[in-house]
DNA sequence: ACATATCTGTTAAATATTTAGCATGGTGCT
DNA sequence: AGCACCATGCTAAATATTTAACAGATATGT
């Protein structure tokens, strides 16, 4: 997994709608992209993408649905990392920081709360698991 | 900006550590790919940036220095955004959760306290801007 | 049964990406 | 001065991506 990214445009383009979607026929998928080619393109790529592993794909009644092969969480949590090494020197406090405060007017008062006692409980568990780092 | 990507796979990558490093010449750039191409290769990926508009260069002493045109910032927000879209249904919720969540070790209690202090002050910032929502 | 619509399998071609070669000029060192 | 080093400008070719056409198969509705 070192090396992640082998993925062309449209094939990321594609995964990204296939992690929204969690699965998808070629039709729905279609349907999310914003400069669509064509139905037998789209196609094309997904059996490109099932041909390197990246995602599976079953019958589903009479179609194929296609579906990410690395479980969602992974996948969001190497994204996260990407961008934190990228964008904020590798700190998750000034990620998180930003995060925030970009979406504040999404975060209902129950969630911030949420996110404070979560804090507080994370503050917890790491006191009691050893230590600072 | 709707339709932000229309990079390839190389150019994203060289995006990329142009954010990380800020500033960059051929060579800073190529020594930070896992697998670079020619130095040839990467100049002329370079010039495809700056022609597209992505990225702006400079003379600095002998060498050009090429850096990004979209303020760190501004991006990061936009990289951010994809992401929650993408793996989290758009809740900036689960999203902050994950990220404290999958990096509590790289957190310093004086860091925990400071975002909890953040959140302590989004939300006074929100009720007194507008109710809820 | 027949037209219509939607799906699959396969193949081929247009286009974009990616790579690197060659010529040239400046710097620093012995 | 002569040599090695590293930069640039320009050009060309290999490879990958992206696109879509054609053919066959199965349901839906009239």
């Amino acid at each position: 997994m070192t090396k992640a990214d082998q993925l062309s445009r449209r094939e990321r383009q594609i995964m990204d709608i296939l992690y929204r979607l969690e699965h998808a026929s070629v039709k729905d998928v279609m349907d999310l992209m914003e400069d669509p080619p064509s139905y037998s393109s789209v196609r094309t790529l997904l059996g490109k993408l099932v041909e390197k592993g990246h995602i599976g794909h079953k019958e589903s009644g009479l179609k194929y649905v296609y579906f990410p092969l690395v479980a969602r969480e992974k996948a969001s949590r190497s994204a996260l990392g990407n961008v934190v090494k990228t964008f904020f020197d590798d700190s998750p406090y000034l990620a998180v920081n930003s995060l925030l405060d970009m979406s504040i007017d999404d975060l209902t008062d129950e969630e911030l709360d949420e996110l404070k006692s979560m804090i507080q409980a994370h503050k917890q568990r790491k006191s009691k698991s050893g230590g600072d780092q």
